[in-house]
DNA sequence: TTAATAGTGTCTGTAAGACAATATTGC
DNA sequence: GCAATATTGTCTTACAGACACTATTAA
């Protein structure tokens, strides 16, 4: 850019007034997903605190700081709060959706842009942000409502949700993420992301993780071959022994190789 | 929701003051994509007529209007503008990704949710909006920079102009678009919405889109195979004729068949 | 002993990619 | 006629899915 059009343009800068426009708030919502003991897909839910919505289970979010941090920050902020996991070293923070009724907030237009991240429980710190009563792991289940069509619906200890009970439109939100997980799964590393040791797990503990993200049982056969070749052909994966310490055949065990992400290509 | 519960919502929602968080503007930007004459994959660029980066090139997009139309609505709307094309009717409008570093508008901090359409030339009707000068379809090209790396950028009758002379961060925006453009190519019926007429077209136009978004050349025995197996299986197409009056044998003509979008399933 | 888990092998069908061989059309 | 376009076919390799078989481990 030119001197001249530079000083124009600084002069320009001087006299804009930010006010002239109606602005929506923003938001950033993060559907957090991990893995439990009994190998089902699980999502972080909060009990809202206050109004709107007060007492409905919803996902994660917190307004947009604006001037002083990135949507992505933002994102990453909330992850933070709500999990004390930090969206850096490995953890997946994908940007999903972005939504923006004028009406899908009584309070005023939110626009909300939505992430999901893939977490290892073992990471998981969960405590209850600033409006919220609770926050809490939910089973993601499949099942048949009354009318035979599928359905999917939330578990836990003591209470089960459907997801058109979520609090805004958070059900959709919930969906699309789900879908999105599953549509990826064939050809990114999201599965890795939901390992508890990255740098050491056998083959079947990541069929289990494919199986509770597409929700239906796969063959250990094929999913060894399909295993294996991404492993020798892509090298995406190292094979860090098989023999214990006396030369005994033991469980192969891996080492998922870190990588940019193909987003990024 | 509870009767009393509704009624302390109401209360709290009268007394809700949307001044009290500072928000950000957001904008719905589109990248929209055509097919030329030449089978070159071209892009919509408007030519800024005001501060900032007044006389660059840079993609349509418009502030969101807050409370009076969803950010979809405004993609919409700012795509009507430029291009009179209502996104309706089988016009592919897709949300792209959205971005929102504090400092990527000089003027404040600016949330951009965009949006990428594609479009047959044949509906364009190119007209500069508000604050543009210009609006033109630029050719895009791939070719070796001075370094030997590959790399993107746009011609017309007068100019050419590379990825980063963009304002903003439109040419991180717009290769985007490209990069997704051609991962979805395969699964998705992005291309179709390319032709002149989905109604009635030929195997070997619909190649020519596949060609100009990956760009390469492609073999016309395998495409053939892949799109009659696509034709036959699917049901995503239907043929319609291959004979004349007369019938003789001419090149056949396809009819694709509307459906909803993957992303909806 | 049984049941669950781990690992290997086989068979079938589908599909992608390379490439050869005709046929048809428009200058 | 020639060149570009249209159409069909062949061959190879890869891989997904179904399923059978063996070995090892844990209760």
């Amino acid at each position: 850019m030119s001197e001249e059009r530079n000083r124009e343009e600084q002069e320009f800068l001087k006299n804009y007034d930010p006010s002239r426009y109606e602005r929506p708030s923003v938001t950033a919502d993060v559907v957090i997903f991990t893995m439990d003991e009994d190998n089902e897909l699980n999502v972080l839910l909060i009990k809202r605190g206050g109004h709107p919505f007060k007492d409905c289970w919803a996902i994660p979010g917190g307004f947009l700081e604006a001037g002083r941090e990135s949507i992505d920050e933002a994102a990453a902020r909330e992850l933070y709060e709500e999990t004390g996991v930090k969206a850096a070293d490995g953890i997946e923070l994908r940007q999903l959706i972005t939504v923006g009724e004028p009406d899908r907030d009584p309070r005023t237009h939110v626009v909300s842009v939505v992430y999901m991240a893939l977490v290892p429980k073992g990471l998981l710190n969960i405590k209850a942000g600033d409006d919220a009563k609770e926050a809490r792991l939910f089973k993601i289940r499949r099942g048949y409502d009354e009318n035979g069509g599928l359905s999917t619906y939330f578990v836990s200890s003591d209470c089960s949700i459907t997801m058109k009970n979520l609090a805004f439109d958070h059900g959709f939100l919930v969906s699309t993420a789900i879908k999105r997980l599953q549509g990826r799964l064939s050809y990114t590393d999201d599965a890795f992301a939901l390992l508890e040791d990255k740098s050491r797990f056998e083959i079947y503990e990541l069929m289990k993780i494919h199986e509770a993200i597409l929700f239906q049982k796969l063959d250990r056969s094929n999913f060894r071959k399909m295993f294996l070749r991404s492993l020798v052909d892509r090298q995406r994966v190292k094979e860090i022994g098989k023999y214990d310490a006396a030369g005994k055949p033991k469980t192969a065990l891996y080492r998922y190789m870190e990588r940019k992400d193909y987003d990024d290509e």
